[in-house]
DNA sequence: GTTGACCTTAGAGACGACTCTAAGGTTTAT
DNA sequence: ATAAACCTTAGAGTCGTCTCTAAGGTCAAC
């Protein structure tokens, strides 16, 4: 059993982070102290490790409270469950992918098209690009 | 001269935006009418047209002030000025980029490992994987 | 019996880029 | 003269994931 500071501790995760973890459903403590405090099981350890593991790939909280509640029933759900938020995640990430590829070559272009050097911006190419809107990229939108 | 429906119309950006806009200093209108009706200049427009496309890009509304103040004095500015914005953007497309391949090669790898069938998950090595932390991804973490 | 490290809660703040609302004032067409 | 379509403002809400604060209660050691 153990307090939030030494399951913080232990999983790098802040306290305030788990505490927020349990207002989203994720993971709660099992048990109370007389005061109130929180005291983590073995069980509840374990599914802070599936909640760590599982944001390290990727997955958002949404994500990850499916994949729980797949978790604490495994009978009554198949793999196909799983494997479709793994898919529908990977879709995702593609897609992103596919979208910062195309800010890189633009920006890469635009890169190569200017000199970079001490002149003055006045013929500047990435100005001229900027103001014409002469700017070829097959995905778009979207910044940091 | 526009009113702001029009250069809205003419953009595609909605009248919120470009408000959202001159509010954080990006693009105002020349003139305002004796009702305080917003009225847009062709340099105005010109403007926005600027913004649109570093936007598209994906250049940061942080960036695009910078982007503005050294388009409105380019001789007090050199090419290196704009190159380094640009550099760094690229800079961070490219990390991002590392990390979602990592992701995409982790979630595939899990997709690959798991029968993805409508057997029951009991034994679904995608969620034996999430459970024992045994997932190798060089880069982590940000989700969607 | 007090110090100091720990714990509690509700709620606010941060990031980025919008998006929308409420409560009005203006312009244009009929 | 009235309706419809436009415009104004300040400010709140949205998304996701925390991160922090204020104002206190609790526990272990000395």
């Amino acid at each position: 059993m153990l307090k939030i500071g030494e399951l913080s501790n232990r999983t790098g995760l802040s306290a305030h982070t788990l505490r927020f973890y349990e207002k989203h459903g994720l993971v709660s403590a099992s048990a109370r102290s007389d005061s109130g405090y929180r005291y983590y099981t073995d069980a509840d350890v374990r599914r802070v490790g599936f909640v760590k593991t599982a944001r390290s790939i990727g997955f958002s909280l949404g994500d990850i409270s499916q994949l729980l509640s797949i978790r604490v029933d495994k009978q009554s759900h198949s793999c196909e469950d799983v494997t479709e938020i793994t898919q529908l995640k990977l879709d995702e990430v593609n897609a992103k992918i596919v979208e910062l590829r195309a800010m890189q070559q633009t920006l890469q272009i635009l890169l190569d098209s200017c000199c970079g050097g001490p002149e003055n911006a006045d013929h500047c190419s990435i100005m001229e690009a900027l103001e014409e809107g002469e700017v070829r990229h097959s995905a778009g939108s979207n910044a940091s």
